[in-house]
DNA sequence: ATGTTATTTCGTCAAACGACGAAATGAAAA
DNA sequence: TTTTCATTTCGTCGTTTGACGAAATAACAT
């Protein structure tokens, strides 16, 4: 039950299932979600850490970046309906598509320009 | 996303995801409810209306009492989904068992007797 | 009609939550 | 080694949540 009220406490939150949703298409390090969302980076980075707590992300650490990721099979039963659940309940809705959109340039955008951008 | 947020807000409480285990054996009214968990009437009264709200549960109405009951087929993919989720994800638990040890002994009871239980 | 009573609504209070900025951390760059 | 900088941790603040009891509601019993 511990485990299982971590994830429903962590999809409670909207802007949560919206960083679940960005990263669908690929895995993002924190900067790229901040510039997505507009939150102050350590916002965006507790938000990040209750889901991995949850266990519906992962983490590697790489250069000067830390990416989030979406887990593969080797998540729990849990982990993967619930995110199942999320994904085919959520994917097409206008926030999914605006988030993807802006998401598109995001990723075309220099990793280095979008950390410094957030300094200002 | 409005309707697939005010389901995972349901689920982030454990006392309302015990009760949606608990109405997995059959149909319960508030007072029932109220036995299983000791909380005020008021309390239980309001994670119902919860419930409800997110299409988790549907109610009737019968005599003196207001009975609670999981949906049937006719529920949104998304209700329908989630509770299995949550089903599968808990009835081994200590917590379900617990509770269906005591709702046992409840279901043998009078109602009568439980709702004046209640005004102690 | 009147009274009883199961349930809901309302107001209150303490605890938890989500946002922020400032300071700490820790790994890569110089 | 020292500096830089992406990220995390910490403390604060306003809002939301979950509990309660008291009062309102509404349906049944008398």
């Amino acid at each position: 039950m511990r485990g299982f009220m971590a994830i429903t406490k962590a999809l409670s939150d909207p802007n949560r299932v919206r960083m679940l949703l960005a990263l669908r298409r690929s895995e993002l390090c924190v900067c790229q979600i901040t510039e997505l969302f507009g939150f102050a980076p350590s916002t965006v980075s507790k938000h990040l850490s209750i889901l991995h707590h949850a266990g519906l992300i992962l983490s590697r650490k790489s250069e000067r970046w830390v990416y989030y990721r979406l887990p593969d099979k080797s998540a729990s039963v849990a982990v993967r309906e619930a995110l199942d659940w999320v994904h085919k309940s959520l994917t097409k809705t206008d926030e999914a598509a605006a988030d993807a959109k802006k998401l598109k340039r995001i990723l075309q955008t220099d990793l280095a320009v979008i950390c410094r951008r957030q300094k200002c």
